[in-house]
DNA sequence: AGCACGCCGACT
DNA sequence: GTCGGCGTGCTC
C-alpha cells in the first residue's frame, strides 16, 4: 500500500497542510513527488488538482483514504529543491504553500476548472430543455440563477448529473507536418509518372527527396518558405505519396539572432572580480558577492566571464535582470556569447512561450537562464553560479502574496547547490552594502570606468535662485542652455521626470520646504478622501496649510507636473527639436517600449523624455546630456527609502551621459540642492551616501539596523478595520519585546481600495524570536473572520511603505 | 473554494 | 407544511 502526501489547489488557512491520498495499484510506480495529481475533494465529486509532496507507505489517517484519480504530469514538475524551497517559501512570506508551488511555475501549468451538467434521465423534458440537445452543458459565471437553481433541482432528482474536469492549460502547440515512406528512388519513380503539367506535386516531390531526412517538416513552414500550397499536399496525400503527422514543436521566441561576441580584455579590477568569483565557483562556496561597480565598470563582462567559467566546470547559470532592463540589448549581449544555450524569461513572451523556455530549461536544454524576478525559479539543476544584476532594484520583491523577494530566494538556491551568488549594482542596497561591511557578504569594488572613461560634469541647479523661479516653465535657464547646445552639436538629450510620488505631499516654491511629519521625518501625504495630510508611519494628521510653516510665504503646493505637460514645454522651447516622451501612457502597448528606445537609439530624435524607466542601463554613444527636472519628488516620498531611492535614480540617469568618446553632462534642478543625496550623487559617490544615510538610519531605527515587517488589515467597514488594527496591534504588543517598536495604525495612502479601508501597522526590530510564530497563530486565529471580508496581510521587510 | 448540513422566515 | 435563504464546518 502506498500512500501520497498531496498540497491541494484550494488556497485557504484551513487546507493549507498535506491531505493523504491512496495510490492505487495501477499508479503505483507512476506517482512520485513534485508530480501534479488529479483527487477528489470534498464531500462531492468535485475533482481538484494537487502537488505531490510525499510518497510513504502507511497513514495515520482515521478514515478511508480517497484514491489519486489521475496523474497530470509523467514526470515531475517540481524537483526536490523546488519542494524543498516551497516549504521554506510559504513560512517566510506567510503564504499557502499551494501560491508557492503555484508561483514555481510557469502560469499555464495552474489547473483551469470546468463544471458541466451531464444527463442521466436523457428523454426527461426539463432535462432536454436545459440541455437544449447538446450533450453537456457548461456550467460558468454567466449563468444566471435560475438556470443554477433549475439545475440543482434536477439534480436533486438525479436527472443529471454535474461532472467535474481539471484541465492543464500546458498543451504544447501540435502543427502538421509532412512525411512519407517512400525512398528516393520511389519519389523520383512517382514524380515521373505525373502528368507534365502537375507542377506543383513535381516541385512537392522534388523537395520531398531532397529533404528526406529533415521529415517531417510542418505544413507552414513549406508554405511559407518553399511555396508549397496545403492543396498541394492535400492532393499527394490521397495519392498515396506522402502521410501528415502531427508534432508538438516549441515555440521558440522569434528574436534576431544576434552575432557572436567574444569576451573583452579585462581591466585590472574586473580581472580580480572574476577570479575571485571562479574560484568560489571551483570551490563550490556558497559565498555573496557584492560588486560595488560604478556606472560604466564593466559589471557584465564580469557576469559573462564568470557563467562561461561555470559552463566549462558542466554547471549552470542563472542570471537575474530587473524586468525595465531585459532589453534587447542586454540579451543580445548574452545570447551573443552563449548562443542556443541561453533561455530568457522576460514579459514580452506569451504564456506559451514561457512554457515553451521553461520546458527547455527543464529538459537540461538550456545552460544559462536570463530573466526577471520569477525566473529565480527556474528549474536549472546544478546551478553553478547565480547572479543578480541591480541589485538594489525594489522590483525583486513580489508585491503580492507570495510576497517573496528574489535575492532570499537565490541565496537559498545557492546554498542547496553550494555556488556563490554575485550582487551587482553601481549603488547597492543599504542593506546589502551593510551586510557586505559586516563581512557577510563579499565586497568587491569597481572604481574605474572601463576605457578611462570619464565621469560626467554634473551640475546642481538651485530652483530657488531667483532666476529660476521667475521662469515659468520647468527648464531653468541653465538646462534650456545645455539642451540649445546639445541640439546644435547634434547630439541626443535625455531629459528625467521624476514621477513618483506625483502630487501627493506639499513643498514650498520659494524656500524648498516639505511637510513633515513632526514624529517619523517622512513627509506626510494628502489624502484626497479627509483633505487633511496624514504619515503613513503613525497616522499623525493635520490640516492643509495655505502658507508655508517656514518662510509664511504661500507659495506652498502640492508638487508635481506631468511628461505631457514638459514635451509641450519643450516643444515650444525648441520648436525644431524632434522629442520622444517614454512614460506609462506611451509604452502601454508590448514592445512599444523597445521600440522607443529604438528609435532613440537610431537617432531619430533628439530628446528622449520620460519617467524612471530611461534610467536603467541604457546604452547610447551619442547621448552627452541628461537633465532631471525635478530631482526632489522621490525625495519627498513618504518612505524611509526616499533618499536611498533619489540617489540611486540620479545616480543611474547621470551615468547615462556620455558612455562613449564624449564627455556627458547632467544637469539636476532642486529645490534641495544641499541634500546628501543629491549632492553625492552628482559626486557619483555610493560611499559617502552610504555612510551619510547609515547614520539617519541608524538615528531613526530602520534598515537595515531594525528589520520590519508591515501587517495591514482591510475590510469594509472602516470602524471594523480600525478596531481590528488595534486588537492586532495589542496582539504584537504582548508578544514582543520592549525592544520592538510599533508603529499605527495608520491608514494606507490608498485608504480605500475596492471599497474597502486599509490600515496597517509598521513592526521594527531587531530581534524578536516569537515574532515569527505568533503572526502565524493570528493568520490562523483570524480566518473565520477572512471569510466576512477581513483580510490581513503581512510583508515582511516591504519594499514600499505607503 | 465548494459543498452539505442545519436552522430560520415566507410562500405553494 | 416545504422551499430556499445564509451561517457553519469540513474536505485525506
Amino acid at each position: 500500500m502506498s500512500v501520497a502526501e498531496i498540497i491541494v489547489d484550494v488556497p485557504t488557512m484551513q487546507t493549507n497542510r498535506p491531505f493523504e491520498y491512496d495510490i492505487p495499484e495501477s499508479l503505483s510506480e507512476v506517482v512520485v513527488p513534485g508530480m501534479r495529481v488529479e483527487v477528489p475533494f470534498g464531500r462531492g465529486k468535485r475533482k481538484i488538482q494537487g502537488f505531490v509532496m510525499k510518497v510513504k507507505d502507511s497513514s495515520d489517517f482515521q478514515g478511508k483514504l480517497k484514491p489519486i484519480t489521475r496523474v497530470i504530469d509523467l514526470k515531475p514538475v517540481l524537483s526536490k529543491e523546488m519542494l524543498q524551497l516551497s516549504y521554506w517559501l510559504a513560512d517566510q512570506t506567510y503564504s499557502f504553500q499551494i501560491s508557492c508551488l503555484q508561483t514555481m511555475l510557469p502560469s499555464v501549468m495552474r489547473a483551469k476548472y470546468q463544471q458541466f451538467v451531464i444527463p442521466i434521465v436523457k428523454d426527461d423534458p426539463e432535462v432536454k430543455v436545459l440541455l437544449s440537445n447538446q450533450d453537456s452543458l457548461e456550467i460558468t459565471s454567466a449563468l444566471d440563477d435560475q438556470t443554477i437553481r433549475f439545475i440543482n433541482k434536477l439534480r436533486k432528482n438525479n436527472k443529471v448529473d454535474i461532472q467535474y474536469v481539471v484541465k492543464n492549460k500546458a498543451v504544447q502547440v501540435k502543427r502538421q507536418a509532412v512525411t512519407t515512406d517512400l525512398n528516393v528512388i520511389q519519389l523520383h519513380e512517382a514524380k515521373s509518372k505525373l502528368r507534365k503539367n502537375a507542377s506543383s506535386q513535381i516541385k512537392l516531390l522534388a523537395f520531398l527527396a531532397d529533404h528526406l531526412q529533415e521529415l517531417p517538416i510542418e505544413y507552414n513552414v513549406l508554405e511559407k518558405d518553399h511555396g508549397i500550397s496545403r492543396s498541394a499536399i492535400k492532393t499527394a496525400e490521397k495519392n498515396g505519396l506522402l502521410k501528415t503527422v502531427e508534432v508538438t514543436k516549441l515555440r521558440k521566441p522569434v528574436g534576431i539572432t544576434p552575432e557572436q561576441t567574444t569576451k573583452l580584455a579585462l581591466t585590472s579590477e574586473q580581472q580580480v572580480a572574476v577570479d575571485e568569483i571562479s574560484q568560489a565557483i571551483t570551490n563550490e562556496d556558497p559565498q555573496t558577492f557584492l560588486i560595488e561597480g560604478v556606472t560604466g565598470s564593466g559589471k557584465t563582462e564580469v557576469y559573462l566571464q564568470t557563467i562561461k567559467k561555470a559552463l566549462q566546470q558542466d554547471k549552470t547559470a542563472l542570471m537575474l535582470v530587473p524586468e525595465i532592463s531585459l532589453t534587447p540589448q542586454m540579451v543580445n549581449r548574452v545570447v551573443g556569447r552563449f548562443g542556443d544555450q541561453v533561455a530568457v524569461l522576460h514579459s514580452g513572451l506569451s504564456n506559451g512561450e514561457r512554457y515553451d523556455e521553461w520546458t527547455r530549461i527543464e529538459n537540461n536544454e538550456v545552460k544559462v537562464v536570463v530573466g526577471a524576478r520569477s525566473a529565480v525559479f527556474a528549474p536549472l539543476n546544478k546551478i553553478g553560479l547565480i547572479i543578480i544584476d541591480e541589485e538594489h532594484e525594489a522590483s525583486y520583491k513580489q508585491d503580492d502574496n507570495p510576497r517573496y523577494h528574489a535575492r532570499d530566494v537565490a541565496l537559498w538556491r545557492a546554498k542547496v547547490n553550494k555556488c556563490p551568488v554575485v550582487l551587482g549594482s553601481a549603488t547597492p542596497s543599504l542593506e546589502s552594502r551593510a551586510r557586505a561591511e559586516k563581512g557577510v557578504y563579499h565586497l568587491i569594488r569597481m572604481k574605474k570606468r572601463i576605457n578611462n572613461q570619464t565621469l560626467p560634469h554634473v551640475q546642481i541647479v538651485d530652483m530657488r535662485d531667483s532666476e529660476n523661479s521667475a521662469v515659468k516653465g520647468d527648464f531653468s535657464p541653465t538646462l534650456q542652455k545645455s539642451l540649445q547646445e546639445t541640439l546644435d552639436n547634434h547630439d541626443q538629450s535625455i531629459v528625467l521626470l521624476n514621477r513618483r510620488g506625483y502630487s501627493s505631499f506639499m513643498m514650498c516654491r520659494e524656500c524648498g520646504f516639505v511637510l513633515k511629519c513632526p514624529n517619523c521625518d517622512v513627509s506626510l501625504t494628502y489624502h484626497k478622501d479627509l483633505r487633511r495630510m496624514k504619515c503613513h508611519y503613525c497616522g499623525h494628521e493635520e490640516p492643509v496649510p495655505n502658507m508655508c510653516p517656514n518662510c509664511h510665504s504661500k507659495k506652498i503646493g502640492f508638487y508635481g507636473t506631468g511628461t505631457q505637460n514638459i514635451e509641450q514645454q519643450l516643444n515650444d522651447l525648441f520648436p525644431k527639436a524632434r522629442v520622444l516622451r517614454m512614460d506609462v501612457d506611451t509604452t502601454r502597448r508590448k514592445g512599444a517600449h523597445a521600440k522607443i528606445l529604438q528609435q532613440f537609439g537610431q537617432h531619430k530624435a533628439d530628446i528622449l523624455l520620460g519617467t524612471q524607466m530611461i534610467a536603467k542601463g541604457l546604452d547610447f554613444p551619442d547621448v552627452t546630456l541628461v537633465g532631471v527636472i525635478n530631482a526632489d519628488t522621490t525625495l519627498s516620498l513618504s518612505d524611509y527609502r526616499a533618499s536611498e531611492r533619489t540617489f540611486q535614480l540620479l545616480t543611474q540617469v547621470s551615468g547615462r551621459a556620455g558612455r562613449a568618446q564624449k564627455t556627458g553632462h547632467v544637469v539636476i534642478q532642486t529645490f534641495n540642492p544641499d541634500h546628501y543625496a543629491i549632492k553625492d550623487a552628482a559626486k557619483q559617490d555610493y560611499e559617502t551616501f552610504f555612510k551619510q544615510e547609515m547614520y539617519l538610519r541608524h538615528q531613526s531605527n530602520y534598515t537595515p539596523y531594525y528589520f520590519t515587517t508591515l501587517v495591514s488589515v482591510a475590510n469594509q467597514d472602516e470602524g471594523q478595520t480600525l478596531k481590528q488594527a488595534y486588537w492586532l496591534k495589542k496582539q504584537l504588543q504582548t508578544a514582543l519585546s520592549k525592544d520592538a517598536i510599533l508603529l499605527g495604525p495608520s491608514p494606507t495612502m490608498i485608504s480605500r481600495k475596492q471599497n474597502k479601508y486599509y490600515y496597517q501597522i509598521i513592526v521594527k526590530y531587531k530581534h524578536e524570536p516569537k515574532l515569527h510564530e505568533r503572526l502565524l497563530e493570528i493568520l490562523n486565529e483570524t480566518q473565520a473572520d477572512a471569510k466576512k471580508g477581513f483580510t490581513i496581510a503581512i510583508d515582511n521587510e516591504p519594499q514600499h511603505i505607503d
